[in-house]
DNA sequence: TGTACATCAGTGAACGCGCGTTCACTGATGTAC
DNA sequence: TGTACATCAGTGAACGCGCGTTCACTGATGTAC
């Protein structure tokens, strides 16, 4: 039983959670200082340094927590849909879901995928790029089940990520009624790329499902 | 002829040419400082506050000016269009033109859309609003043209200009070959929707064009 | 079990730094007569 | 055209501030014997 190192782990917890509670619409993490962040999560400046060299460090970590809750999310709306079907409302509202319980999370995400230290970008890239090829392989998988070829699986999914993260940053400070809406919309928005794909994959008269 | 004036337009005019020299994919707008940036323009810092009460205030008119360039930008597709059709092939085109002979101002728009501060988040989405307000006007016109009907046009062009935007960032650090890709990737993927859009609008049997 | 030693998370004082902002100023340009 | 005064873009010194980081330390926890 290693109760030093399990004080450890709990100290570097609240300076993560110290620094995802700071966060919000106007403070991003970028505006975050080491000091803030240890005042905080109530240790001393110096004593950050004991788990994580700067600053960014605990920023890839929080990225890292961002993806591991992206493939959760995946596992959880793939359970829903073999459960009801209609695999674009199933998630989006599993989407939504996730955005609400981790929206921090996302801000996170969000904002250092355009952000400004590459470190932080090529991170954040590399969680999404995951989650789009776990797409694009479930649209193939559809598009067999339902015999309904898709042109370009892989853009296909890109395109609909792309979509739903940006689109759904909205709802990050919309009222419940605006949230409605913006579901709505993106599964109109889905659907007619499913389709236009559909479509494409048809007129390559050869029945290519790539 | 008021020689006070032009100098002080002039001096004006290097305090925004030195924000935007700064900004690189490494810098962000939010990370520069008052001071670096009358360094740059060669002036006291205390000089600053003659052309502007705060940086963020530049920062703003940086922003019309990229909302500037984007009405440009339209009025120069739409032109190219009506002489050489093929308007998804073309409208890609001249935006990845843009992109590249303003990329600093595109960056600039782009970091702040998701960025830090709301004042500048809700400017830029203005741009963008008036952006996709036009494009669905001109969505609408051509679907007249051409007798296509479509489904939920102004829905159709924020799906457009979301993956243009957000996918056309990729294009601010790409090799030519990559930009070339890119570029295909996103006729395609605007394709899909089009298609998509027409084909939603056919099976709501009354053809209402919206 | 008891003792002597090692480890190491957390500390508080201190540092130098660049920052935004204030202030009273200078001197060239502009204006009124 | 000449003179006296007003305007105002640009200045340099000075300020207080929060920052990241270093350092030698403390004392509780862990380990070897």
């Amino acid at each position: 039983m290693s109760t030093r190192a399990e004080q450890k782990l709990r100290t570097r917890r609240a300076l993560m959670d110290s620094a995802l509670k700071q966060m919000s619409a106007d403070r991003g993490f970028g505006s975050l200082s080491l000091r803030e962040v240890a005042r905080e999560a109530g240790i001393a400046p110096t004593s950050f340094y004991r788990h994580f060299s700067e600053l960014d460090e605990l920023g890839l970590a929080l990225v890292d927590e961002g993806g591991v809750a992206l493939r959760q999310l995946m596992r959880h709306a793939r359970k829903r849909i073999a459960k009801n079907g209609s695999a674009i409302s199933t998630s989006i509202e599993t989407f939504m879901e996730y955005l609400s319980n981790n929206s921090n999370l996302f801000r996170l995400m969000l904002q250092e995928k355009t952000g400004v230290s590459k470190t932080f970008r090529t991170a954040v890239k590399a969680e999404i790029e995951h989650f789009v090829t776990e797409l694009a392989d479930d649209l193939r998988r559809f598009a067999v089940e339902q015999n309904k070829p898709l042109s370009d699986s892989r853009l296909v999914a890109e395109a609909m990520v792309t979509l739903v993260f940006n689109q759904g940053a909205e709802a990050l400070d919309a009222t419940p009624t605006e949230k409605d809406v913006l579901k709505e919309k993106l599964k109109t928005e889905l659907r007619m790329i499913l389709i236009g794909s559909q479509r494409l994959a048809l007129s390559a008269k050869s029945g290519k499902t790539q």
